[in-house]
RNA sequence: GCGGUUGUGGUGAAGUUGGUUAACACACUGGAUUGUGGCUCCAGCAUUCGCGAGUUCGAGUCUCGUCAAUCGCCCCA
């Protein structure tokens, strides 16, 4: 025995109980979006490039952690990095911007790509939960998202969260924000890391996420985005916070909160588990955007939307003892001895038309190994099989729980197990 | 992209300064019980130690490479 082949850096498997986990996750998610109005979209697994290389972003990620590759008819396309793009570019390709209701609700969730250096709970192939409201532009239409997300942690079992939330302002207000902060850490670049050199160039808001000179005195006087939010914005963020305040969810305003993302305006946020302080930890983010859907050509559309990796929710609800994987049991196991062909096949058909999951051994096993086949499988009654039934058309029923066992005629093996199984419920 | 740790059967793992028949437990299969499980007893179950090369009379044990997992940094749309 050797392993020829094994999966590629970064993916998994998901059998057993761990599959039985993550369809559990997954209808709860859509149960719960189904109570918020959001309906399900399922877009492409890959796009064309241009769809998440936009302007908008980093060149980093751009180059190094997409997987992008040329089709045979030489078109770029590049497997999906996230959600929102594709979501966008969908609404505005069938023109949903034209339906009498907005904003359109819509949720994914599915696969997604990055080519990162795994790490717990961080891989290439990773699955991500996001939805995307288009097509308004109101506070309450935030904070019903924000709960939404909140609802879904709380049914995970996940329970001691908070949401770390930030408003950018409007493009005004961002725009003198940005050049404030420029302007402010220019004259400091020698007591920055390189990186911060990069990111001030690149991002200047990402520069107040900087670990390494976070601690130094002229960080903390650098100004804060909430002294450069205009009136409109200000007013803005003010109706969020009441309505987390109104539906009890426990924030906490951070004023360095920015985002990876050029593209978002006003709110943005993050929900994170407490006592975790690591960087590591946040399990939902999102925010306003507003200009995403017209860099897609659909028009001046203010859209509010999160994302949620499943891998990391899923660690996190199991170690606070949130997911239990159920197995569901088997109805029948039936027991088949001797040389008696198809016999037992055929008594498993009946009962499986009747509704009934049956399992039966196919390696000719004896009848302890049998037994010992139907107790793992949690069988609730045993019908077992020999040369003898075979002759006399019949079988024996046994009611694992109380061990009674009765020998019936194939016709009747139905309404025998329906008997035993209906007293059990 | 950078650094640390790890890699033995289906599972958990032991393996002393390199010497060989690769412990032990669980699980599994068969038998004791010629057709009735959960207890007990007996037997079987890794031509081989992630993969490849090297050092050596001899390597699971040392060296190098490689793949993978994991932790930290970077990044995290």
């Amino acid at each position: 025995m050797e392993n020829r082949y094994q999966m590629p850096r970064g993916t998994f498997d998901l059998f057993d109980e761990e599959v039985l986990i993550w369809r559990q996750v997954e209808q709860l998610i859509r149960r719960i979006c189904q109570l918020y109005g959001y309906e399900e979209i399922r877009t492409p697994i890959f796009e064309a490039t241009e769809v998440f290389a936009g302007e908008n972003d980093s060149s980093d990620m751009v180059n190094k952690e997409m997987y992008s590759f040329n089709d045979n008819g030489g078109r770029s396309l590049t497997l999906r990095p996230e959600g929102t793009k594709g979501i966008i570019r969908a609404f505005v390709e069938h023109k949903m911007f034209g339906s009498p209701d907005l904003p359109r609700k819509l949720y994914y969730l599915g696969p997604m790509f990055r080519y990162d250096r795994p790490q717990k709970g961080r891989y290439r192939q990773f699955h991500q939960f996001g939805v995307e409201a288009i097509g308004a532009r109101d506070p309450l239409l935030d904070v019903e998202t924000i709960a939404l997300g909140w609802q879904i942690a709380k049914a995970m079992g996940i329970n001691n969260i908070t949401v770390m939330i930030n408003s950018l302002g409007d493009k005004e207000s961002r725009d003198a924000y940005r050049k404030a902060l420029t302007d402010y850490f220019t004259p400091h670049l020698d007591e920055l890391c390189e990186d911060c050199h990069r990111r001030l160039r690149q991002n200047p808001l990402r520069v107040l996420d900087c670990k390494v000179d976070r601690d130094k005195d002229f960080f903390r006087d650098a100004p804060s985005i909430q002294d450069y939010l205009n009136e409109p914005s200000r007013a803005y963020f003010a109706s969020v916070l009441k309505g987390l305040d109104d539906l009890g969810i426990s924030y906490q305003v951070e004023p360095h909160l920015v985002r990876g993302l050029d593209y978002y305006t006003n709110t943005v946020f993050e929900v994170v588990p407490v006592d975790d302080a690591g960087q590591q930890a946040t399990i939902i983010g999102g925010g306003q955007y507003d200009g995403l859907v017209e860099s897609f050509g659909g028009g001046d559309l203010c859209g509010f939307g999160f994302g949620m990796g499943l891998e990391r929710m899923i660690t996190l609800a199991k170690e606070q003892g949130g997911l239990q994987a159920i197995k569901p049991a088997n109805d029948v196991y039936v027991i088949a001895i001797g040389e008696v062909g198809d016999y037992g096949l055929t008594i498993a058909q009946q009962l499986r038309s009747a509704g009934y999951s049956v399992a039966l051994d196919y390696t000719h096993r004896g009848m302890k190994g049998q037994f010992k086949a139907a107790e793992r499988a949690g069988s609730k009654v045993i019908i077992i099989a020999g040369e003898d039934e075979l002759q006399q058309q019949k079988a024996n029923v046994k009611d694992t729980e109380t061990k009674e066992q009765i020998t019936v005629p194939v016709s009747e093996i139905i309404g025998t197990v329906e008997k035993i199984l209906g007293k059990r419920k």
